[in-house]
DNA sequence: TATTTGCTGTGAAATATTTCACAAGTCATT
DNA sequence: AATGACTTGTGAAATATTTCACAGCAAATA
């Protein structure tokens, strides 16, 4: 058997300096870590699902309010969202609060409690860009008006169009993003542009100090900068996704 | 101390019928294993996850193969897409398969790999229904048209509307749904209607035997029917979430 | 008042998913 | 041919998430 010795010290000699760089952000985690709690900075994480769950959950209930409903239970839950009672409870006890009351939680409580943990209290400014027909579509959102986002500019590259929008939103030419989305202290944005654009503005968007981007354009964007989330909305994705769960038949919702 | 001693009887009680019940469901759910077991239904199951990971994937590889890309490697989707390089191995590990050549993956391969394994090589009608400035929008989606989805039918329930648009793809008035999608066999529709029509369009669709919907409406759409996927694409909930995650500070990217 | 029902909240168990480490392979360079 | 710098693919370990079971209430009912 043909044994390749000299393979084996390469990798041995890569090893070492593996450890070695490892050794380097050990001490560094190390140090990192005992800072973050001497500080205490034990934020009861909420799993990344939960936090989707929830957020599907806070429309939900949004939506139950305007129908008139006060009291849900887990139970009602389950069979309207397709989230399992157990499931529902546990993510509402990541919340550390309560406001069970007769015949379940009192929506109106639950809501403000959700808004308040996941940071949907204090009002955001937003700004579309691309101003086609989908980005026309989402101007004149109704519920985007009565929701605690404040849509603060909309923004497309064609100046001549600009002109002919009726909105009551503010709309400017896409060489004044930056210099808008700083002034107004915008913090999130929508891209509604076509494909071969959606990275460009995305870059200016981020360097503008966006913090978050919901992406229509049928691309993946993607970000150096740390600390910014980007939500690629493909519908092409969406279709292959539903196509894939058909085919694997796993469960029956997808949010 | 007072111990509420009747409570706990009844406690009991309820515990033995539970227990009762439970055995009958346990006796159910033997005999079902036992018959999949002896018809060797074991469908290798490819989690949720990676099932999500892969369509995004799949949708990039299609960008990178239309720029003239031939090969990636895990590292340079890492990159990309923001998904663990190590992910992503697992992930098209799941596949069984192997394409890998030299610098990385053989795009064109891996990309018809994860078609036949996903389900993306048999063409799909999908549909369109409400066809205001984001229905037409989706309508003129220049990559639905070359991809494997066919797009058979639009609906409106205004029928006046339908004669002004300009589209190769037929158009029918909405009562028309049922009648079209079991004629045409379509099995996807894109749910493009105001919020409180939503509930019943996917009704109506459920009901022609629609397999899968992607709502754009800003409702959660409910279904009774097992079998049936919902996709519901709520811009405010992408905000929430989008929000939210800014607060938890948690990873980076959310497809 | 006695009993029953229905509900939440939550540790602990069960399960699912991700990460890791490394064998094994390919290719370019010395 | 020796070496080094890249790969992928994959069991096993580590971690995250879901599910379960039930105590503990509150309200409804007999």
């Amino acid at each position: 058997m043909y044994i390749n010795l000299l393979g084996y010290v390469c990798l041995f000699k890569r090893k070492c300096k593996n450890l070695l760089h490892k050794c380097r952000i050990l001490l560094n985690y190390s140090v990192k870590k005992i800072t973050a709690l001497s500080k205490n900075m034990t934020k009861s994480k909420i799993p990344k699902p939960a936090i989707e769950r929830l957020c599907t959950l806070y429309r939900f209930l949004d939506m139950c309010e305007e129908e008139g409903t006060t009291c849900i239970s887990s139970a009602q839950i389950e069979k309207q969202l397709h989230i399992g009672s157990h499931n529902v409870r546990k993510d509402i006890s990541y919340l550390n609060l309560s406001c069970s009351g007769s015949g379940g939680y009192n929506i109106k409580k639950l809501k403000s409690q959700i808004a308040a943990q996941l940071g949907f209290t204090q009002p955001q400014n937003i700004c579309i860009v691309g101003l086609g027909r989908l980005g026309t579509a989402i101007l004149a959102h109704e519920r985007i008006a009565e929701s605690e986002y404040n849509l603060a500019a909309g923004f497309d590259s064609n100046i001549n169009k600009l002109e002919t929008i009726r909105t009551r939103v503010p709309v400017f030419p896409s060489y004044e993003i930056e210099s808008v989305v700083r002034q107004m202290n915008i913090t999130l944005a929508i891209i509604a542009v076509p494909a071969d654009a959606a990275q460009s503005v995305a870059d200016k968007l981020i360097g503008a100090g966006i913090r978050g981007i919901v992406n229509f354009a049928p691309v993946v964007i993607k970000t150096g900068k740390s600390g910014v989330f980007i939500n690629n909305v493909d519908i092409l994705g969406k279709l292959n996704l539903l196509t894939a769960l058909l085919k694997a038949n796993s469960s029956e919702i997808y949010q």
